[in-house]
DNA sequence: AATGACGCCAACCGCTGGGGT
DNA sequence: AACCCCAGCGGTTGGCGTCAT
């Protein structure tokens, strides 16, 4: 059953909106506030949809909407915070003041995506002479799709996520033994392609997430204590600090890579840390 | 000057989750 | 528990402007 799109009904206006429309609107919602946007339309005598009112109160009307280009530093903020959120343009909106998801959502697609997808290219070009890598995958540079949701394949199940999701946790899992430790700092790791790499983690406890990280910082590791979790309910996570990519997400957190012991196996993950007062959580 | 290709972005669509009954 | 209503969200579309030929 398809549903009618609510502005098929009885000649409510659809399209741009007029000078006089946009005055309209922001004179009500100024006198009378926006409490119901389905009977604002109605009230302000405004032949439109309340969802089309609050799309165009939303994304243009607003008086703290910023417009203008992006700033250089508002579009590494877009590329660092999609990083760790993947397409949650509303969450992403609510760390840039002044901007829409609508408006981040097109930067992305029409600008930061593009880059990127350039910058991967040329990275991929460059390892592709200097890799000493063993690499089960196939030499394929980094897809557009992994470019439109980096969150879900860099990162362990967020909450929302599915715990019979595997193949989110998977995707960025590198198996390494402990001799091939060594063999990392010299640059060396085999890296395990997902597909061909088969491995069933058991569902991740809902404590994972609230968990508090407590970071010692006078010794050369600190230690994630999962609780229940991850990969089973003895497991830690060795943070290895020196493994730290030092990256600071606008003050938000931190990005590292942690380790975790399953079957004789270490499983490396790349986790993103957040700063809470004196501890550090996951970040998802 | 005409026209087709392309990029941008405002607006729309459909789905989801929360709250109320 | 089931249903309805609504706001909010992310994906998609279509119109318009610009550029290349």
């Amino acid at each position: 059953m398809v549903r009618a799109p609510c502005c098929e009904k009885m000649g409510l206006k659809r399209g741009p909106w007029t000078p006089e429309e946009d005055r309209i609107l922001i004179s009500y919602i100024h006198k009378h506030g926006h409490v119901n946007w389905r009977a604002l339309p109605k009230q302000a005598g405004l032949l439109r949809c309340g969802k089309s009112c609050r799309l165009r109160w939303i994304n243009y009307l607003r008086p703290d909407i910023k417009r203008g280009n992006f700033t250089k530093e508002e579009e590494e903020a877009i590329i660092n915070l999609h990083q760790m959120l993947g397409n949650r343009w509303s969450a992403i909106a609510a760390k840039l003041p002044g901007r829409t998801d609508n408006e981040i959502k097109n930067v992305w697609h029409t600008h930061l995506k593009k880059r990127l997808i350039k910058q991967n290219q040329a990275i991929s070009d460059t390892k592709k002479h200097s890799k000493t890598t063993i690499t089960t995958k196939s030499e394929s540079s980094q897809s557009e799709s992994e470019l439109t949701n980096p969150a879900s394949n860099s990162l362990p199940m967020s909450p929302q996520q599915s715990s019979s999701d595997v193949s989110s946790v998977t995707a960025v899992t590198t198996r390494e033994t402990n001799d091939h430790m060594e063999e990392e700092n010299k640059g060396e790791h085999e890296v395990v392609d997902i597909d061909s790499f088969e491995i069933s983690f058991p569902a991740i406890d809902e404590s994972f997430w609230s968990d508090a990280l407590s970071s010692d910082g006078n010794s050369s590791q600190s230690t994630l204590d999962l609780g229940q979790g991850m990969i089973n309910n003895d497991d830690q996570f060795q943070i290895d600090q020196s493994l730290f990519s030092s990256v600071d997400f606008m003050g938000m957190g931190y990005d590292c890579n942690a380790k975790s012991e399953h079957d004789g196996m270490d499983f490396w993950y790349n986790i993103l840390l957040t700063t809470e007062g004196e501890s550090m959580v996951p970040l998802f």
